[in-house]
DNA sequence: AAAAATATTTAGACTAGGCTAAATATTTTT
DNA sequence: AAAAATATTTAGCCTAGTCTAAATATTTTT
């Protein structure tokens, strides 16, 4: 159960999954980036995480995660997501106040405390922010989530998921009432200025999203 | 909300905390034999916390908190208490297992965690081995328990707390079915060996208790 | 009131994680 | 195919927390 890592190699290790989803092989620059460090202070966390065999490295090519850093990466998600729900279920923290504090909870991992939660929760297939939660053996329920971009004017959907739901963009939504769950209709389409004018069905309010904030939103047609 | 100090100066914090509580006065010795580190390495710690007003140190002569340190100090207990009940009560964990996961999730102080985890818990006034928990203004609930050597023979009597619940000692007490709440009888008591003969009230299991172990538990007449 | 024992502090070194500045490799542009 | 730009690594230094060994203060014993 204890991974032998330490709270900020854990870090950087979720980091490195996270820009792996994305592009693959993730550089040295970019973790940088991410973990907000210095190129430096990553190629020194680089080494150390590469001495452990949780990832690849390759000089200047950059790295992977090991099938075993894929594994220890997939169940801190998995204790990250399980605490969000239980923030956001049980002590009613709204969806932007639940990262920070999953943030350290993560890190706790002894005994069998994840599987006890998850039991206890009822066994959520994904977190406040629609992000998909993986069972005890690493597995991830498959979503068919698409982004607004492949509906046509007049079809209705459903709000599934955040593509990145940093505080600002969930802010955004919670103030123009728009949540996971939430149902609308595509009114039109602004092909030149690349937006779409959506209405909420509840409210009948109406909205228009630009293409940046219509990609950052995962739905689904219903 | 967020105290300043690491998860280490936290863990020096509860131990001097803990301390004080028998002795009033804490020395270098005592806390690094607490803490398990070298008396050099407590000296380091206690001017860091002294630098922080967190202590008050006077050199050669020992360290109490101020105020302010109680302050956080209490606090930091209660989250410990609080999270142990969430483990034991909510997840089904055992009163030996939470202890080692409270003092991981102790740390975790953002927002109005704590609050929010009371309320949820349902304001409980002690914790899973019979601790007061501080309410969230640092007040202790009052309890007036006492030890077996006050009582007398034939009395009746229910386990109320533990002194010091380290692990071996919960261990030697769940084998024998004793734990908090449980109902006793005091049969008999042999000045001389200094041990006490109890009966257990709802498997009319006999026991003896050496005076080590009575001094260990709490108790109150009934 | 010395001597001996004990407690505490200081000195110096080590590891984890971080930084900046300089050196070196790689990629892109010309 | 050079030159310029960018990416990455190395070198050297910093802080937090730890250690052992040595120095100093205090307490206890004789
Ligand atoms: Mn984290
Ligand atoms: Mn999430
Ligand atoms: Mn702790
Ligand atoms: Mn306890």
């Amino acid at each position: 159960m204890h991974s032998g890592l330490s709270i900020i190699e854990e870090n950087y290790l979720k980091a490195i999954y996270k820009l792996q989803q994305m592009d693959g092989r993730v550089s040295t620059n970019e973790l940088a980036s991410e973990m907000g460090t210095s190129a430096a202070s990553a190629t020194d966390m680089i080494k150390k995480l590469s001495n452990k065999a949780v990832i690849q490295y390759e000089k200047y090519y950059g790295v992977q995660l090991t099938t075993y850093g894929a594994n220890l990466a997939i169940q801190l998600v998995r204790r990250h997501r399980l605490w969000e729900v239980f923030l956001h279920d049980k002590l009613g923290y709204s969806w932007e106040k639940v990262h920070d504090l999953a943030e350290e909870l993560e890190h706790v991992n002894i005994h069998d405390l994840a599987d006890r939660l998850d039991a206890y929760l009822g066994h959520p297939k994904s977190d406040p922010h629609g992000d998909p939660i993986p069972d005890g053996s690493g597995q991830l329920p498959k979503t068919d989530y698409i982004k607004i971009d492949e509906l046509r004017e007049r079809d209705s959907f459903e709000i599934k998921g955040i593509v990145d739901s940093d505080a600002k963009f969930l802010n955004y939504l919670t103030e123009r009432n728009l949540g996971i769950g939430c149902k609308l209709r595509l009114i039109s389409i602004d092909a030149y200025a690349e937006t779409y004018e959506v209405l909420i069905e509840a409210t009948h309010q109406s909205l228009v999203w630009t293409k940046r904030i219509a990609q950052n939103i995962l739905i689904k047609k219903t």
